[in-house]
DNA sequence: GTCTATATGACGATAGAC
DNA sequence: GTCTATCGTCATATAGAC
């Protein structure tokens, strides 16, 4: 078979389109988004895009169901994480995470699709896949990870905060605003360097 | 003077409009969101928004400032709050703002211009804003309510979760799903019955 | 202070070829 | 499996009258 020329199948290319609509989502909020952006960062034409998806709603929609399902996969992860050295004291379950989530939306893409998906509860067919999504997570927590109503709570309150702190670019003036500075030390804890590091970059 | 045909000053049009944008953008978004539905639901014509705000870029910075200025002024409001009558017990600080909080953002328009201002933290001009606006309702937390920074941190916390919950619709499903009842339990505690009361009107 | 008319430029989706 | 061409719609902003 040639190799780079060859026609992919529709599955790969569903997968490349999406992709490129979480980032393209995240960029320019659902509406801002345009199914000719999400083409063009695919590196196909905009009217393939409608075809393998339909509307542009059913994109988002897949694009959302896209992100959280890698959410429920990187937790899912992270509660089975075992230290593969013995001596390496395990660290709490919230811990893993947290670290996990801070990961996870370092991508702003990533985050900002999920964000637009929950803010969208009124729309009639993606409030739903949002509203289930959340609260898939919010059970896994507590069934999975082991955690009590109110750890799942504070755990999903503080997630939702990094959320707001990392889509505002407030990380970006942490050095010129002593608040800013003080509430993403409380915010963070141990995973401050993790998204600094992210941010630098 | 005459009562309703009378050319009303520019001010008090602003006010009207800001109003309308708020519920406009909150709906729709900020792309989504059209300076034509603006004007409508204003009673006037598109090009007179136009005219008074200069673009639609500018309406939305004046309503995301119109409603930060809403939030800060209800806090302020809850910090200063002494009950009226000598028996009353104070209510702690933190249940007052609270309370506060819930009540504000049971208008959609309000919760969602503010959530969509803190999603365009790239936005050159939109950006700072809303940063600004955030780091200002911290400081009057830790300053004006005396939180300590941790606190505030999960004032804050709670409070974006609170977003999200609303937000996202699931008050609408509470009765169908008994994770969802449990999680709001958690997160609004006595503050649920001012969201269920919302929530049903 | 406020309107009508309109220029100008997208965007989503369809038709149909290869 | 993928493209080009294009239709219909709708949005922002301007021009200019009243």
């Amino acid at each position: 078979m040639t190799v780079n020329s060859e026609r992919i199948s529709s599955g790969e290319r569903r997968e490349q389109i999406l992709v490129a609509a979480t980032e393209v989502f995240g960029q320019y909020g659902y509406v801002g988004a345009t199914t000719d952006r999400v083409a063009r960062a695919a590196g196909i034409s905009q009217p393939y895009v409608v075809r393998l998806f339909g509307t542009k709603e059913q994109l988002f929609i897949e694009a959302l169901r896209y992100t959280l399902a890698k959410l429920l996969a990187a937790f899912r992860a992270a509660i089975a994480e075992q230290p593969a050295d013995g001596r390496a004291v395990e660290r709490a379950m919230e811990s893993r995470l947290g670290e996990a989530y801070v990961e996870l939306v370092a991508d702003r893409g990533l985050l900002l699709t999920l964000l637009h998906g929950f803010m969208m509860g009124s729309e009639p067919v993606i409030g739903p896949v949002a509203r289930d999504g959340f609260m898939q997570v919010y059970r896994m927590l507590r069934d999975e990870a082991g955690f009590t109503p109110d750890q799942a709570h504070r755990f999903l309150a503080d997630g939702m905060l990094i959320n707001t702190l990392l889509a505002s670019g407030l990380a970006l003036q942490l050095s010129a605003d002593a608040g800013a500075a003080e509430l993403f030390s409380c915010t963070f804890g141990d995973k401050l360097r993790t998204v600094l590091d992210h941010a630098a970059a």
